[in-house]
DNA sequence: CTCCCGATAT
DNA sequence: ATATCAGGAG
């Protein structure tokens, strides 16, 4: 078995809970959920959208939507100027574009402002189970670096370095497997190495403090 | 490389 | 009061 598929392996086995994943029930509401959660927790936002997506429905509420009154509705997000020109420049260009349905391929989806491929991978993978990529946040390139699963610094090298390892099978789950290790046992600051079940396959082990 | 920005934990 | 959290655009 190679260290990968270990490394997978028990990455599955202990994550149980996807309590802290952002919640949606369509498509469009996970690229809303997705584009605000940009530098800011899955807990936050899941706190605002229930009563954001009952106040505008869908893409033509949100097209349509008052900048003003969208920026105070989304204000807890954090860089809500910025998401609320992005959410309603994203709708109207799925109206648009797209005929009102969220596109479901990387290339349409990077041409909606406040969508690049961590935000696109994120949608294609949990929405669409399309695996054109691979969904890499402030989590997945810590815990590469620190697994050395790439020695990149940049995003989007680091998705092609894992593209490369990362049996296709599996990059789907990639992204949240990660997330809910980082979240849980390898936090940024100071990782709880000693109960951490990759220890004996991680090469920062015994290199943090 | 700089700007965009609030919530929660300590 | 200060640290931590954790993407995208120009």
């Amino acid at each position: 078995m190679q260290r990968i598929d270990k490394i997978i392996t028990i990455l599955r086995k202990n994550s149980a809970d996807s309590s802290t994943a952002l919640r949606y029930k369509k498509p469009f509401e996970l690229l809303v959920a997705t584009i605000l959660s940009a530098q800011c927790t899955d807990e936050r936002i899941n706190k605002l959208t229930p009563g954001l997506f009952k106040k505008y429905k869908g893409p033509a509420a949100f097209a349509g939507a008052n900048v003003a009154e969208l920026e105070k509705d989304v204000r807890s997000a954090g860089f809500y100027r910025n998401k609320s020109r992005n959410i309603i420049g994203a709708s109207q260009k799925i109206m648009k574009d797209f005929g009102g349905r969220v596109p479901e391929n990387m290339e349409a989806l990077l041409t909606l402002p406040g969508v690049a491929r961590k935000t696109a991978n994120i949608v294609l993978s949990s929405s669409f189970r399309k695996a054109e990529g691979i969904a890499v946040d402030t989590h997945v390139k810590r815990l590469s670096g620190r697994l050395s699963l790439s020695k990149a610094n940049n995003p989007e090298k680091i998705e092609k370095d894992l593209m490369k390892i990362i049996p296709k099978k599996d990059w789907l789950d990639f992204n949240y497997l990660l997330v809910n290790h980082g979240r849980k046992i390898c936090h940024a600051r100071k990782p709880l190495c000693r109960e951490c079940r990759l220890n004996h396959l991680c090469h920062s082990f015994g290199k943090m403090v």
